[in-house]
DNA sequence: TTTT
DNA sequence: TTTT
């Protein structure tokens, strides 16, 4: 539509295991069930209440999608960036349905690991001393592996994708 | 859940005039139909491809739902900050739905008009002179009367909800 | 500007303990200190970075600087949401300064705990079970204790200020 | 420091035009001068106020960069996304000073132009039918131009990065 | 310095 | 159904 903006932002938590699918180009997509609360207390009964509200996100983003395959899981606490996407599909009996999901696209999207200590079981000394779980705005993507990471001028160096895929395939990306 | 966040924040356009229905309570619900695109150029084909995504909105913030009732129609472009919420419901074949939508709750989110000149047609001295079709972002609600606007200290006066519940009963809010 | 937005979002760890000043009006003003940082393998030496970026808070709403006052400590992980605000001051000798900051208005941000477990060292049951320690967006700040928290129609009941406020007086909000 | 988010979110206007600094390696670096402003009634004199805030933004991304150097100028309304940085750097007389500012590095952020006309000024047939002046939230930057954009899978094809760039140095983008 |  |  031109000048137009579509974007949600979570904090929560992981009902479950991520579900991996892999695609026929051989990428994977991860959907991910994220629960967000709110509690409150009722003004008439004085009790306390919550509501939890599910959302549905999926993860076409490579880079994310490695990394929410490797260290999510069941519980998990993050952060996530993407888009709302509608879509229609039709159950087994026919019916039209509609299903809304966060979407994070190929280079778009983030997605930042909240919990204390989250990475892989072990625990790398890379990680341990490393620091930084949040694994990547993955607005870099697969950005060209021939452009060096020059960076912005003055900032020091940027965190560019190139540098994230390559830990992908090595080592701990964070 | 527990340091959980939900927020959705909109750019776009609505697709026909806002609906208001009027509660038993007297309050106004006010739904909007927005739609956001992007546009790019196909890799294959060169041609210029566009999607649109429409989203529900639906404003139970009383400031909100008033001013979407008096200033937005058809076509207008407004910033929109709500919460993801699905609902349950069953059409009438009995078939159960589910619907997600961007709520804006009572006392919470935001509702800002980005057309240049938005205000209603014939446009008051009111709103020409008092400036401001940032009609407020309706955190303020309906906080209590009685509070004096201090504000925040060292801030110059800040922008509390007390002006702007009381704008809504005698004057145009901005 | 009439229809402007002015949001920052952080997600960062507490420096130091919060510190506290107390207005003339007996009001809390609380200063937080919060680093969020990024972390990348440079390209050339093949090493590890990490830039840390250091923000200003400063809450000048009630709810929430009375939540950070008593639940915040140095380390402390937190989703903040404010405004910015560059203010000019002058140093000892007389010199113009500019300082930026994170504000918090009155009935305005958020502030949510991220770390697993943060309530008060005792931890109450009404904590442990009650779940949420999100403790309140303050948007709700201290609207009219009058008004019920009735809710949007058919939402369940909202969070509305009026409980949290009444919960900071006589237990743990979250 | 792992798990952290720095995001600023603005829609403001342009101050004056663009400033265009041209680095050693011949990238465009643009800085922004944004305002916001918020207004309000005076509980006290019932006047009416405003208030305005002044945003330095800073633009590594080359996408937008480009795009801000080509079609907004002084007044132009802007959605900009970006993370605060704040550098030191001393004045004439070797004073220390600080400057925060609302940064978008290389693949990093989003511009969006808001107004409802704003491309180049004779409006090329390209603009007028291309449609979107949604300029590419330039997470795409410059990933790879080897990589087909195929898209996420059931999505209708994406907005990748490889067609914005391809766009950029042929024909208008949007 | 913008915008309303 | 909007907008460009």
């Amino acid at each position: 539509m031109a000048g137009s903006v579509n974007k949600v932002i979570l904090v929560g938590n992981l009902g479950r295991d991520p579900e991996i699918r892999r695609m026929g180009s051989g990428d994977a997509v991860v959907n991910l069930n994220i629960a967000t609360s709110e509690s409150w207390r009722d003004k008439q009964s004085g009790e306390r209440k919550e509501k939890t509200e599910w959302h549905r996100v999926v993860i076409f983003n490579e880079n994310l999608a490695k990394i929410a395959e490797q260290y999510l899981k069941k519980g998990s606490k993050v952060y996530v960036e993407g888009q709302l996407q509608t879509r229609k599909w039709q159950d087994q009996s026919g019916q039209e349905k509609y299903t809304t999901e966060i979407v994070l696209q190929r280079f778009r999207g983030e997605l930042t690991l909240l919990d204390g200590r989250s990475g892989p079981g072990g625990d790398s000394e890379e990680y341990g001393q490393g620091g930084g779980n949040d694994f990547g705005r993955s607005d870099f993507g697969r950005s060209s592996p021939l452009e060096a990471p020059r960076g912005g001028g003055r900032q020091p160096a940027p965190a560019t994708t190139s540098s994230y895929a390559a830990d992908l395939d090595d080592d701990i990306p964070f």
